[in-house]
DNA sequence: TTGAAAGCGCTAACAC
DNA sequence: GTGTTAGCGCTTTCAA
């Protein structure tokens, strides 16, 4: 007995009716001190509140559910579950929903429209309260419809409508800062490795770029520009690409600090030094950037206080009244792979 | 109007009822169809079919649960959702459900046994139909006393029970081979950066070093043994303790990837060369670890896989007939920042 | 094969 | 204040 196969859950489930009985009240005055629904008198609710005690009883939520249309839980797009960048929002979201009582359910996008659309079908199937869109690829139109149904907020988009917050960074100022702070440090060959293409984080990353370029008098050489794919190894690839071509350049913009780690690996490769040789930004700050050899410059991204303002912006349009969580601005961190440019070239 | 205040949502639900009226059958009928619980006549299913199409009718899950007491939902206890090593077991659970149906509720424990049985008390009560509990501090009978309520996969432990499968990766091998690898090198000084205190893959992977030693015949001096926490920071301190004793060693053992980073930042700091001046193994393979510069040597864990495994474990004992995964056995991979000792000391 | 009817466990009028 | 009652939307006997 007992071997190989599931055995039955033991324990019977115990309601609130078990409890009602138990404490000699209406099921009603249980609901009431469940949910402080209206006054009930003290020596009823210490019967109670014993009776639930005494007979462990947990409520149902989906008996709750079903009769009140509030499932406490919120649905979470995000893109990938695995990228440590969308990890720290995760975290910030966590946080965020920590005392209200309210479950999130993670799906994952991929960064595809169809993938993701799908996603928030299966969320709004389990009658999510509302919902949180970390970036994606889902049309504005797309989104304005979801939110028909129930509120949602969205990062890294400006999208506004009835039952829609977005929060949006400044990625065009934090690629003006990172090539700025190049420029200062006196180079005037800067490479830069793209983003994915056509996603609005990079296209703003690399329109800083060139507006710090302009606003500093110095031409971009359009050979300068790599295409990237936000991946460490797409930008070991772009690196490659722009030393195979012998193109003459004294630093890096990575798009964000995955393509900046790969590009410095390929330069480690061909043995140059970083930054004596080529200086390198990235951009997002990721803690590992912290311990790369050296410490990685970097624009870092306030990702984990996005979370905490997505959760918390939601509960306030659902009705649970939060203060805003202030989301800091991109910042420049500056650490230990750029320097000023090598005088005379050996 | 439709100004600032969240709307209330807009189309009323529609109900298995709609439907039913709809196409001109009973409700138990739709049901039947939507289920596939008895045959139906085929003139009646397409009318329900249509009629759900028209309708654009989504069956209520909660509605469903209340009735048959499965919720479709699991629940993932991990320790941190920031932690890239648990970010791939979650990929791997995510892949794993992929086509079941089931989502996932994922909840944090901070490695606190409190903290955990809170979480898994709250994954409870929304009556998640089974659990997958990443490593963590509970104690075994407390993993029990869950298994008679719900099934339960717990992995980094060895817990049989009549409703609990475990997984437990040879994590007292990977020390040894780590250990292995540096002594074929011919080190005979090997720091070891330990792991949590206390924690069990922290001690077997130093029981590994021990044996490995042993089994070579090298004495291992108590020196070379500073505690880390397994995170960078802490590597990076225990690598200072060591070289601020000038304790006297040719490479380290970290206990994990991330130990071994913050001990080879330390290591550059003080203008010493991986692998030339001391060669650096870690522990877990990190995806990052490949794009250090130099690449990292490290023991592959096949923490996807776990992942994927306790998914399909788990639908295996909630009744969902699925292949078990394999999972591949802790491995070797070998780059670039071990190296032979040097033959001359200057 | 199909329908009627009785709930699953809870909340919310509505009376008292 | 408190109890009675009628469902929320679905599944599942039980009859037909």
């Amino acid at each position: 007995m007992g071997s190989d196969a599931t055995p039955p859950a033991s324990q019977e489930p115990v309601t609130l009716l078990d409890v009602a009985r138990e404490a000699h009240v209406s099921p009603a005055t249980v609901s009431r001190i469940l949910n402080g629904t209206a006054k009930v008198a003290e020596s009823k609710r210490k019967a109670v509140e014993d009776a639930i005690a005494r007979l462990k009883f947990r409520p149902n939520l989906f008996a709750r559910s079903l009769k009140t249309g509030i499932t406490m839980t919120v649905g979470v797009l995000t893109q990938s579950i695995q990228s440590p960048f969308y990890a720290h929002a995760l975290k910030g979201i966590e946080d965020g929903f920590e005392a209200s009582g309210h479950a999130s359910l993670i799906v994952s996008g991929h960064w595809d429209a169809a993938i993701e659309l799908n996603a928030v079908r299966l969320l709004m199937e389990r009658r999510v309260d509302g919902l949180i869109i970390l970036t994606g690829s889902m049309k504005d139109s797309e989104v304005l419809e979801v939110a028909t149904r129930l509120p949602v907020v969205i990062t890294e988009r400006k999208l506004e409508g009835p039952n829609v917050r977005s929060i949006q960074l400044d990625q065009f100022h934090g690629g003006y800062m990172a090539t700025q702070h190049l420029l200062g440090l006196g180079h005037t060959r800067i490479a830069h490795i793209k983003g994915v293409a056509g996603r609005a984080d990079s296209e703003d990353r690399y329109l800083g770029y060139l507006k710090a370029h302009q606003d500093a008098k110095v031409p971009v050489d359009p050979v300068l520009l790599v295409q990237g794919d936000f991946t460490d190894i797409g930008g070991l690839n772009a690196m490659n690409q722009l030393l195979d071509n012998h193109i003459a350049f004294t630093a890096v913009f990575g798009a964000n600090d995955e393509s900046a780690l790969g590009a410095r690996l390929a330069l480690y490769r061909r043995g140059l030094h970083v930054p004596n040789d080529v200086s390198i930004i990235g951009f997002d700050d990721l803690p590992s950037s912290v311990f790369m050899t050296p410490p990685m410059t970097s624009i870092r991204q306030p990702t984990y206080e996005v979370g905490r303002y997505s959760a918390h912006t939601l509960l306030n349009m659902m009705g649970y009244p939060m203060d805003e969580v202030l989301v800091p601005k991109l910042e420049l961190v500056v650490r230990e792979t750029t320097s000023a440019v090598a005088r005379l070239k050996v």
